[in-house]
RNA sequence: GCCGAUGUAGCUCAGUGGUAGAGCACUUCCUUGGUAAGGAAGAGGUCAUGGGUUCAAGUCCCAUCAUUGGCUCCA
């Protein structure tokens, strides 16, 4: 007998070779007939394979991660086998689960394939989903493993399988579709009930932009068909807040084609977004000891070499602007720090001055291959909400929990909640790709550790993504579509004080580095407006909103006390608006709630009289009437807090 | 940059090789109203651009540009 844990602490005995399924069934029917696959002793395993020793066993359904993973994995497999059935002799590539649903890579030779495809994929799918084929796990030795896909000839498996170890290579096989995989899979394709290919799309093999591009097939599965649809009304729900939707209907940036891909053009009411964003957090910038610096959009190019952005960018970027007589070159600056440089150096400092912080919304322009540009996310004109600050070594750990801080109070201000913090430490295996010393970068990334954990954040530390300067904590949120965007970032940087010879005087009265700090708790205006838009659906915080109020008269004979009305409660912290057009109320009212306008304001012949106005909120309709003054405090009140 | 999809009025979109369409928005007129769309008329188009096939192309083919879903990239 052997003892199984399980999660909730219990422990109960069963036969040695006991698998999930059989310690399901020991449960309940219901449970087994869920049961997806098991984690035991932290490794997650098919439910059907023997369990020898005492372990911890967590069984998987639908509702857990790791159960869903199994799910789409095998999703993944039977699309494979139906894609084999159809188009015989095809190549395949991998097929894993990702976040939601699976993908398969599949060289289709030198066949069209689109997602006109798709019905006659799916139907295929659904009908080997119906025979109920049990998922076979064979363990295989290395030659056998070679054989057999050397003769089935597919080039992908085999260059898989060169980097497995013998003795460590399994197949599954469900109907007549064998696979190198390393599993686990759920019992058998009876358990997908409803599929549905999302997407189709170029992938490289390996990711490797040098070889050979496979078609990426995307989809995802359920045990249930409304859970098919209940998904699919989401997707459709999840478009409505697009930024890029919203954005036009919203009119607050749009693009034009004669301007250029990637440069967004700001609306009245973006640019009206923007300027409340940018006194946000200058404010709260002054109160923290920042400094705002003003520099030009360009940059000579030896400023670029001697900051070493140059080596590294100068061909990938836009290229140099040249002067007409001396031949000398000009760069669009991508980034602001190189300024701040010269202008902490253009005088001598002491470290009685450090730490100083130059501030810029400074805005910068970067080459973004023509595929990488999304709506405001990724853009090749954008302004960031740069700040560098420039410490003494003994100073950089509290100067960067104070930028945490600071990024968490614009989170907060801002009601974002879900965010992930992410340590990007250097690559090790791959030194070559960084510029600055061992040293240096040991001590830059115990710093980002020791403020990160010294502030309670929870992080995830990636190794290799760093920036080429430096290591770097980013924040990252997600969008309405689910993929996660980076906003705010603080990076350390030993190497651009290197390179620019900054200096202080110490107490000591010899030369010394200062350490540099870049931070944006914004990223830049454009991605945060983009996932802000997002996040609150259109329906920005009071405070942020371009148009705050908008007076309704009943009819034209209203429209004087109208005027009066906006004009005593306008005023630089309120934005109102008067809809003078000859139409009816109601019209008036579905205008201002499709633009999601806060508050409307009817007046009529009651109101004229009385000196009120009837207020009504976006969302919740009439709230009743106050003196214009009431509404007015009321307002100032909820911008405030 | 690569693979796929898309491109028709300001917006959202119909359009089956044979005279370019709808709804909303816009302009004018009627209407002067009480909490989510009052009525009528009008104006608005090089069907992304450039080639080709055809008696005839928005429609079929090719190229280019842009948008878009991914891949690669993101100082």
């Amino acid at each position: 007998m052997i003892n199984i844990t399980f999660p909730d602490g219990a422990v109960r005995q069963y036969e040695q070779g006991v698998s999930a399924h059989q310690i399901a069934l020991s449960i309940s029917e219901g449970l087994a007939r869920n049961v997806l696959a098991a984690e035991v002793d932290g490794r997650v395993i098919d439910s059907n394979r023997p369990i020898e020793s005492d372990a911890i066993v967590k069984l998987l359904t639908w509702s857990d991660l790791e159960g869903k993973a199994t799910f789409w994995h095998s999703s993944a497999h039977l699309l494979a086998e139906a894609l084999e059935a159809l188009y015989p002799g095809i190549q395949f590539g991998i097929g894993p689960a990702v976040e939601t649903g699976f993908y398969y890579d599949v060289d289709f030779g030198d066949r069209e394939f689109s997602s006109d495809d798709f019905k006659q994929i799916e139907d295929k799918i659904l009908e080997l989903a119906k025979s109920k084929s049990e998922y076979v796990r064979q363990a295989v030795s290395k030659a056998d493993a070679i054989t057999y896909f050397t003769e089935k000839g597919d080039d992908y498996k085999l260059d898989l399988i060169k980097d497995l170890k013998d003795g460590s290579i399994t197949f599954y096989t469900q109907g007549n579709f064998t696979d190198l995989c390393r599993g686990p899979h759920i019992p058998n394709t009876g358990f997908i009930k409803a599929v549905k290919l999302m997407n189709v799309a170029g992938a490289y093999w390996r990711g490797d932009e040098s070889r050979k591009q496979l078609t990426r097939i995307y989809g995802v599965t359920f045990p249930k068909q409304s859970e098919l649809a209940d998904y699919l009304k989401m997707l459709e729900e999840a478009k409505k807040r697009d930024h890029r939707k919203l954005g036009k209907e919203l009119e607050l940036f749009t693009f034009s084609e004669k301007v250029g891909m990637g440069l967004p053009l700001w609306l009245p009411k973006g640019a009206a977004l923007r300027e409340k964003l940018i006194d946000f957090l200058q404010r709260a910038q002054a109160k923290s000891g920042y400094e705002q610096v003003a520099t030009p959009h360009i940059g000579h190019k030896n400023l670029y070499i001697t900051s070493g952005h140059y080596e590294k960018y100068g061909a990938d970027s836009f290229q140099p602007i040249k002067t007409p007589q001396e031949g000398e070159e000009f760069f669009l600056k991508p980034m602001n720090c190189p300024h701040h440089c010269e202008i902490y150096k253009s005088k001598p400092r002491s470290y009685k001055d450090l730490p100083v912080r130059y501030a810029e919304f400074g805005t910068v322009y970067r080459y973004e291959q023509s595929g990488e540009l999304h709506g405001l996310t990724r853009v090749r004109g954008f302004t960031q909400d740069d700040a560098h600050l420039f410490c003494r070594p003994d100073q950089v750990k509290e100067e960067f929990k104070k930028v945490i801080d600071l990024v968490l109070y614009v989170f907060n201000a801002l009601g974002f909640e879900n965010y992930t913090a992410q340590i990007s430490l250097r690559d090790p295996k791959n030194k070559a790709k960084y510029i600055g010393s061992d040293e240096n970068w040991r001590l830059a990334e115990s710093a980002i550790m020791e403020a990160a954990e010294e502030k309670n954040l929870s992080t995830v530390v990636e190794l290799g993504e760093a920036a080429f300067y430096g290591p770097k904590l980013d924040f990252m949120v997600k969008d309405a579509l689910g993929r996660k965007w980076q906003l705010g970032t603080i990076q350390v940087d030993y190497n651009l004080p290197e390179r620019f010879e900054l200096e202080y005087t110490g107490n000591d009265n010899l030369k010394h580095r200062p350490v540099m700090i870049h931070r944006a708790p914004f990223g830049s205006l454009e991605r945060f407006i983009a996932v802000l838009i997002e996040h609150c659906a259109g329906e920005f915080p009071l405070w942020l909103t371009p148009e705050q109020f908008i007076v309704l008269p009943i009819s034209e004979k209203y429209e004087d006390y109208a005027k009066k009305v906006l004009e005593s409660i306008n005023n630089t912290d309120i934005r109102g608006l008067i809809d003078s057009r000859d139409e009816k109320i109601g019209r008036k009212i579905r205008d201002a709630e499709v633009k999601k306008i806060p508050y409307m304001l009817v007046v009529g012949e009651k109101e004229m009289n009385d000196g009120i106005v009837s207020v009504r909120k976006h969302g919740q309709g009439d709230v009743g009437s106050m003196t214009i003054e009431e509404f007015s405090d009321q307002l100032i009140k909820e911008i405030t807090v």
